[in-house]
DNA sequence: CTGTTAGCGCGTTCAA
DNA sequence: TTGAACGCGCTAACAG
């Protein structure tokens, strides 16, 4: 692996010079030329290590999300590492698994690398940012606000678009509607169910049963148990508000497997199903700004690490329901057509 | 961020001593205890670019797909990440696009960082590895076979499986059974392509009519196009063989506003559908092994890292055809449910 | 515009 | 077992 010395020697020129090139500051035409010779000659490509070391800035931006395999993740990821590829920046993933273990871990090696930058979706709020913090190292929180309001944030509505979400169903015709969230002091999960609830009581006047809202792991599986208990419920519910995807994958393959679909039971999904499209008729599916809340967040972490230095901003996202049934019923009458 | 001498300046030792404790040397156990004190004291954490400088050596392993919205590549991505993460490696996602100049962009990157590794899903054949087979920086292709067979390769057997695939609807009684696949030149495309050629050729005892094979990118409104142009056959097919779960999803999507849907037409879907679990009774959907092809393909690129030193290998891995439709169509007369 | 030199933080000789 | 000194490859500061 060529260094910038044995590009010097064969360009004839000093090591700096080779550097300039490299760094586009004022070389003459002459040398450059010879330079960018050499270096092809020798097929050098700086090392970023070194520079990272030597410069203390390194172009490395830390995605740490809880689950990768959630579309709702990567769309977010994807659209982070659109702009940070513009600005020159790699995105290293770290899946934390919502585990908060894994999480301090992840950010132990950030700050050690020591990365330019970290986005992070906290996996509960009793997440530490004190190693990023004290290091100084650039932090943004998406999806779910940061704990103390200690740095930047930029998460969904969710209250307001479960509420709205919620109301579909009474609107539908429904009238006891469970909730399927996820684990307490998860911020989405709390919000999620607490804008489920205000939607009850405005619609009801009344607070909604205790038993109706069934608090689970955001997985497929947890929403599968979720949706028995609920059925199983001496007065079981006509409608399910499902806060995420995975909960409603779940309610949805316990519901199809009990012959139950709409219009004999509501359902609304709170989050996109992705890809497959196929959803039977009378479910419905709101729209997340996944890609708008990695953009925002991307955006505000360049900001920092360019050095912005304002006191830790918070940004809220609308959710956009739509009242449609997911998103395209009227493409079929046994099937609506989700967005891909 | 505090530094070894820093440290050894608390702990009244050598800056060499700080290093021999963070590395497992030899030290006396009072100097330890003294060194881990300071440490803590001082929140010192060893600076790895500093590390990754000196050993020549880094803890990051690239990991290079087409596309990171693709769940295929995700739960591949995650195999990947379990693994590397247990022998110390962070993983650095590099999303190509399938895009082959970006995928040369990324593997300068990842010569220059230099990153300890490389696994890749090459965008297509004329993929070049020069770079870092010069950098003698180990490279593993998965899914897709190495260009040249210049580097291990690990991937599933796309040919045999789309065979099987295409028999499951000649099995159910369809008889002109078109194919919808990806582009030219790339492998898992030509392979499945391949794969169902021979099981109509076996099936009927001639070739395939040339019109029902249709090329395209593999993404959701390729497929819907690709539908369309079938369709619009003037003889028509009674089947469609979808390469991929994109592919298939544009099919399905299509087929669904036409009103055509099983047992009137034949769909398989090579390739999961995911999350949403809910499809149409009578699509098939085949597993293809995405965890297993991450897993083989992090611990060939492990094995390399660690030194070994022989030819290039290559695995192809079994792809499983279940004959159920959507795997799970007991269910339900109008869903069946694939597994999550 | 260009060359010389120092040092980013660490791991690893070599001597003791 | 320990410490002093060097250098990984690069860029920034200073001279010229």
């Amino acid at each position: 692996m060529a260094t910038i010395y044995e590009v010097a020697k064969l360009a004839g020129v000093s090591p700096a010079t080779v550097s300039r090139v490299f760094n586009g500051m004022g070389v003459s035409e002459q040398k450059t030329l010879a330079v960018r010779e050499a270096a092809r000659e020798l097929r050098f490509t700086p090392n970023r290590t070194a520079r990272s070391l030597r410069r203390q800035a390194s172009e490395v931006i830390a995605m740490m999300i809880p689950d990768i395999e959630n579309p709702f993740f990567t769309a977010m990821t994807r659209a982070v590492e659109d702009l940070a590829r513009a600005d020159g920046y790699s995105v290293m993933l770290c899946n934390t698994d919502e585990d908060p273990e894994r999480e301090q871990e992840y950010l132990r090696a950030a700050v050690s690398d020591p990365v330019a930058g970290i986005i992070m979706v906290p996996s509960s709020k009793t997440a530490r940012l004190d190693l990023p913090l004290e290091r100084r190292v650039p932090v943004v929180c998406v999806h779910r606000r940061a704990p103390n309001g200690a740095v930047d944030s930029v998460v969904a509505d969710n209250r307001a678009g479960s509420a709205a979400a919620t109301r579909l169903l009474f609107e539908a015709g429904y009238s006891r509607i469970g909730c399927i969230s996820g684990p307490e002091l998860v911020e989405t999960a709390d919000e999620r169910a607490a804008g489920w609830a205000t939607a009850v009581r405005a619609a009801t006047g009344a607070d909604p049963a205790p038993e109706l809202s069934v608090r689970t792991t955001y997985t497929v599986s947890g929403g599968e148990q979720a949706t028995r208990a609920l059925l199983a419920l001496p007065e079981p519910p006509d409608a399910i508000f499902a806060a995420n995807n995975k909960l409603a994958s779940g309610a949805i393959r316990v519901l199809a497997g009990a012959g139950m679909m709409p219009p004999r039971i509501g359902i609304v999904s709170f989050g996109g199903l992705p890809l497959v499209l196929l959803v039977p008729a009378g479910i419905h599916v709101t729209h997340l700004p996944s890609r708008e809340l990695g953009l925002r967040a991307a955006t505000m972490l360049l900001e920092r690490i360019q050095g912005l230095d304002v006191p830790a901003r918070e940004e809220v996202l609308p959710v956009v329901i739509s009242d449609e049934d997911s998103g395209l019923s009227q493409l079929d009458g046994h099937f609506g057509v989700l967005d891909a």
